[in-house]
DNA sequence: TTATTATATTCTTATATTCTGATATTGCAA
DNA sequence: TTGCAATATCAGAATATAAGAATATAATAA
């Protein structure tokens, strides 16, 4: 497969992980700090179960990665420049029009 | 409702209609020129019908804006720092894992 | 007018996403 | 062990999106 396709499918798929208020929310939280599921829970009122779903769709995207202690589960960005990703994104869309 | 969930909620669905192979090839080209919709669809081989939607949709969510010239239209991204915007992602995320 | 080219819209079918409730897994403490 | 807290997975119903075929509209030319 042209390697191009796959570069615009990669990428096309990364961004449909971010199109969806609650994963773009999720996006945001993290982006200030590493958060356990359990955080993420308290301040975002989603389901468990919804919540980790979108959790495991971000990681599995690339967005997201998450390491394990004890109990807990920490998730956080991949890769720090999608703050800066997502300040621009807002910027651009966030406003209304 | 809340601001800012308008905020993340438009956002969001920016970033969807980015998330798709064909709207972000097509994002692609015309960040280098304004196009017709005939061109695009040269260059894309995607079917009329098809390719129309995808503009229609980009349109609405705020992606792009068009003007008509006598019997053809011509699409362009509405703001450039869109261009910036998809340099990003696609570096981010273009590549493999 | 009528014909023609360029683009848009509508309808339909196939497929994908989202969410919820139920159940499973993991790690630890008693 | 057993039990509990944290997280993950599964299955299904409801909804959304994608694409193609057919049809509609717009602009112009003949």
């Amino acid at each position: 497969m042209p390697n191009d396709l796959r570069s615009l499918e990669k990428a096309s798929q990364a961004l449909k992980a971010m199109g969806h208020p609650a994963r773009l929310q999720i996006l945001q939280i993290l982006s200030q700090a590493e958060r356990t599921v359990g955080e993420l829970a308290e301040l975002l009122d989603l389901g468990q179960a919804n919540l980790s779903q979108h959790l495991n769709l971000m990681k599995d995207k690339g967005l997201l990665t998450s390491r394990r202690t004890g109990n807990q589960v920490f998730y956080r960005l991949r890769d720090n420049r999608l703050m800066g990703l997502l300040a621009l994104v807002l910027d651009l869309f966030g406003r209304e029009l």
